[in-house]
DNA sequence: ATACATTTATAAGAATTACTTATATAATTA
DNA sequence: TAATTATATAAGTAATTCTTATAAATGTAT
């Protein structure tokens, strides 16, 4: 024995000899032999210098400071297993947090059945969303303010690692009064040539590719851009998620060419996601092919550049 | 490794590694060889089942888990140490407590200057004195109330063991106005045959072995008896301990044949004495001789049926 | 009082655990 | 791409913590 070290095994043992006041009691309970026992609290007293327990062949007492340190001892090892538990059990995904950086409209039509899912099956588990534009989606998760992103990609980022989940048709949305509510079907971009364009973050990326019509307005936010649109202020391109299904004053129609916002998990590749994370996205990918079919969106093919 | 065992050791491990940020300086500062501290950490991980440190050979990394459950380890070491540290402290003498029974006369006229150099030496430890009749100085140690007692022997028992400090003279005590007063020096016990007397649990006692005078009174409390002899009430048998040294109105003279009252140490046998306790009784024994020496009692001889 | 039963203490050897040395593997940096 | 530096792995050694066997001590019962 060089330096002795105290453990919390000398405690756990002090405690249950001091409750059974017997030291054969106490090895039977730990599944011990009694010379086991009769070494633990030796040692344990021999190291801080003071004896805690009385002890004949007959009668184990604690001593005035045995009596004392008891509760002590007590709370130590109630403490440490509660917190190896707690451990434990985010590792089994029964307690935990996890925080999502999400674009709008996924968030509002594709994440409510998936977070309903997720709540049954992770019950101890708490979620934390927030609304971002795709640009800030990717901050957050460089960033590590959250465990992990949904969105477009914004720049490419060596950082981060990309998973497709699936793309969604971007459709031309205009107000009911409007004349190309006169027409049905799909129509052509070129056709937008001479439209006032409302741009949003989604639009003002894909300018390079598709001629579009004058932008007097950007509305980065899309609530306000449909509010826009509500008041027939001009025609916008937005993601089939991103338009409201039952509004009375708006219309959409297909385009020609047509074409996909694909929507990634973000994470960071450098960071081991916690189980609580991990579950989250278990869930995603299990309800996405459902969610796909049910709002009529295609399943990614691959990466592009956005 | 059949049933791994977590211990402190390994929270101790992980908090030095993550506060380091490298296992080769954790390795360094707990003077323990890297792949040991390896082990460690991979032995934690596999038992919670979840994993604390992201690491290449370039960065050590808290995982979102393990950055949560450092603060809780380093919590759970530091009240492991201090807990262990209190406990030495009281080993030490440093910090702790003590009760003593004691009879008032012994703790007025003889306590004083031992709970001063008490304290001086141990300035940490707290003292609990109550004033008690020898009956209850017994019964108090008798059932544990007290660390120890100080006074004479009330009913031997075999419980406890006794300890004998010294020895204080009896004396003959009575007010001034008092006939008795005219002369001077030793009186006999047979003298006192006629005079009214007032008893105390002391005089009670020696009853069948003096021709004492008839009693009337009996005054347990020492106070109530000093103050019927301060009204001439009649005479009394005192302790010189107990007697108030510089009373105007009262008188006493030594006793033929004398006899004394033994003070001891009273201590239960099956019971381990706490160091403040033992710090304290050794403090006793040291002064005793001083104090004997300054207030003119004599040493204990041995042990007598009180 | 003495023997008996029961319980803790001690000693020695066995099993387990923890650590060290040596070496492999991986990830930055130049 | 090589050099450097750090963690991971493997094997052997040291240390420790058990168990078995036995002794010593205490209280109980005869």
């Amino acid at each position: 024995m060089k330096y002795l070290n105290i453990t919390l095994r000398h405690l756990r043992t002090f405690v249950i000899v001091a409750r059974y006041g017997s030291f054969n009691r106490a090895a039977e309970e730990l599944s011990r032999t009694q010379p086991a026992i009769t070494l633990a609290i030796k040692q344990l007293e021999e190291f801080v210098g003071i004896k805690l327990l009385d002890r004949t062949t007959r009668r184990v007492v604690p001593t005035a400071e045995g009596e004392n340190f008891i509760p002590v001892a007590e709370r130590l090892v109630r403490d440490f297993d509660t917190a190896i538990s707690d451990l434990k059990a985010t590792a089994e995904r029964r307690i935990g947090n996890v925080s999502i950086a999400i674009v709008p409209s996924v968030a509002t039509q594709l994440l409510p059945p998936i977070v309903k899912t997720f709540s049954i099956n992770y019950p101890g588990i708490n979620l934390l969303l927030s609304d971002d534009t795709a640009r800030a989606v990717q901050q957050k998760v460089e960033r590590n303010e959250v465990d992990f992103g949904i969105g477009s990609i914004w720049q490419p980022s060596s950082l981060l690692k990309y998973t497709p989940l699936f793309a969604d048709k971007l459709e031309l949305v205009f107000h009911r009064d409007h004349y190309l509510s006169e027409s049905d079907g799909p129509i052509s971009w070129d056709a937008l040539h001479e439209e006032t364009f409302l741009d949003s973050g989604i639009t003002k990326s894909m300018r390079a590719r598709q001629a579009l019509g004058q932008s007097k307005f950007d509305f980065p936010n899309i609530t306000t851009l449909l509010a826009m649109l509500r008041s027939n202020l001009g025609v916008s391109v937005l993601p089939s998620l991103a338009i409201p299904t039952a509004d009375p004053d708006l219309r959409s129609r297909a385009l020609i060419p047509s074409e996909k916002r694909n929507i990634h998990l973000i994470t960071r590749n450098d960071w081991t996601l916690s189980p609580a994370a991990q579950a989250m996205i278990e869930t995603i990918m299990n309800e996405i092919p459902a969610q796909i079919a049910a709002l009529g969106l295609s399943p990614s093919q691959d990466i592009e550049s956005d």
